[in-house]
DNA sequence: TTGTACGCGTTATCAG
DNA sequence: CTGATAACGCGTACAA
């Protein structure tokens, strides 16, 4: 394979003047540009990248480290993928199962100068441990951290939980039952203090429903319709862990001849294309701004600049169900 | 940042024995490399991945491209990954979303020499373009192509989907209806020519059944089973072009009161996660070994060596629903 | 057992 | 406008 010195050689030039041709510096004639360029192409030669990243300490490449992958990891994985790719940054991806030793890896590319910063979305080592990588190049997570200096692009779900209560509220709904996502969640122990705090406020009588807990899937929310048909005292609304469980929901429930939202209001969560499809109420969660600015954080870090980052903020998204 | 001349110089040695040190080679005595590790620890040095790629000419980084995110796919790179890990390769994605410029990049990258080796699991550029590339380094396929020698892991469907027209006509059905995939893809038309090579040799009376086409997701085999239930004259068995489909169907059909196999007999596609969940027959798709004969393929490449690949087999999955 | 010195392929500074 | 040459950091013949 060709490189710069034998295209040098041929042309009858230096080393320095093919760099600044391939580079579209000025101060190369243009003749000795045309003639650089002709060879160029009859030799098929391109630079070799390694030579390149080791002269300029950086290789355009950026880390992703999650634990496994799942749809809304997918979107902010295309997001944060899109807005590299305009900056000519490409992706590495490590998905872990939750072996520590796979993110590892990823850290220890970021110190060998393989790698120019790391998306840290679902960790898998202890916080410390990733915290005493940073100073080989920027780290930036997706998940909540404390007592850490390690940049985040992490929501809290306190506020958007409580809207969403709000709203039901506003159109009638008393008695809310709320399900919950994964228990030990953050998430989850968010949506339960703004649940908790949302019934304080408003003096609402306790009902005795049961917690729901650990329900993320489509067939929880079809198992949630059947329990829901076979109570006495039903909750007239649903707020579900996400918009999967509202799918399962809606559909068995309207299928049995249930009317929403007259019979039961049903909310769901993180504005999927399911939400749009079945026309369900939702709270919009903006992953692809989190992704956006996930990247202009590791930016920033590496030009030393101080790029604004998007405005985060969850939005209702109100539609037929409520 | 420490350099391995930096070790040598406070090690009182030189950089081959720093060198031989790290890379774990014979003839350093005991003291001198007690010495140098300790040294290395003290000042948390690594050598400089990019100064070895350079001098190797080689990455260990192998790009996967796709057009998408779809379950099998995910599959494929799972098990890719896993065995290219095995082997100390990392994994850089490019999801080309059908653009042919961002396959380019990964092929360019392939070029400069920070690739590897690639993996064309859907392509998006025409096979000659991909083909050109092949000189610069080892390409593997997912797809079928023809008048090419970039080695492919395809498996034709022709003989797997006239196993499971055997396997339905052997447990009594007679009029049995195919749902395809994408319209124009080469597996629908292998499967077509399966069905009526079957039609064919058992003479089967032809049925007036629309032809269905393009229907591979839960939402079309839901659709489906409301079309069977409305006709008077039913196929006694559905061989659905997935195992999506063929989850959407038994469901709908199950709840409104028929009875699978009895009133109809089913089988999907795939064996994924939900055919083992419902019970379906179903042809077992040996993705991850195709997967790993990838890894395998582009080793020997690499290697030159010849390591066996695995034989890939469809094999008839017999569950419930036939 | 250890050291010297060159090559890997570029970029960039500085002199001309 | 152009060229020599010093980095960048490492591996490895070859010599000692």
């Amino acid at each position: 394979m060709a490189n710069i010195q034998e295209i040098a050689r041929l042309a009858g030039v230096s080393t320095a003047t093919i760099s600044r041709v391939i580079n579209g510096h000025p101060h190369v004639s243009e003749s000795t540009r045309k003639k650089v360029i002709e060879l160029i192409e009859q030799l098929d030669y391109v630079p070799n990248g390694n030579a390149i990243s080791l002269k300029k300490g950086a290789t355009c490449l950026i880390g992703i480290v999650a634990v496994a992958f799942n749809p809304l990891l997918i979107r902010f994985m295309q997001a944060f993928t899109q807005s590299a790719e305009k900056h000519g940054f490409n992706i590495t991806l490590f998905i872990t199962n939750g072996q520590a030793e796979k993110e590892l890896v990823a850290l220890e590319m970021l110190k060998r100068k393989q790698l120019d910063a790391i998306v840290c979305v679902l960790r898998s080592n202890e916080w410390n441990v990733i915290e005493s990588y940073t100073k080989y190049g920027p780290i930036v997570t997706w998940q909540r951290l404390e007592n850490s200096n390690i940049p985040s692009v992490f929501m809290d779900q306190y506020e958007a939980y409580c809207t969403g209560l709000e709203h039901l509220y506003s159109k009638g709904y008393r008695k809310i039952l709320s399900i919950y996502p994964m228990p030990n969640g953050l998430n989850t122990k968010e949506r339960m203090r703004a649940h908790s705090d949302f019934v304080l406020k408003y003096g609402i009588p306790a009902e005795k429903f049961p917690v729901f807990q650990g329900k993320t899937l489509v067939r929880d929310g079809e198992e949630l319709a059947r329990w829901w048909i076979s109570q006495i005292n039903r909750p007239d609304a649903v707020f579900c862990a996400n918009d999967e469980v509202a799918a399962g929901f809606i559909t068995v429930i309207r299928r049995l001849g249930f009317s929403v939202p007259g019979d039961v209001g049903i909310i769901g969560f993180d504005n999927t294309e399911v939400a749009h499809l079945l026309d369900l109420t939702t709270i919009h969660y903006p992953v692809d701004q989190q992704a956006e600015n996930a990247f202009t954080i590791i930016q920033n870090m590496i030009d030393t600049t101080t790029k604004e980052l998007i405005p985060l903020n969850y939005t209702l998204v109100e539609r037929q169900s409520t």
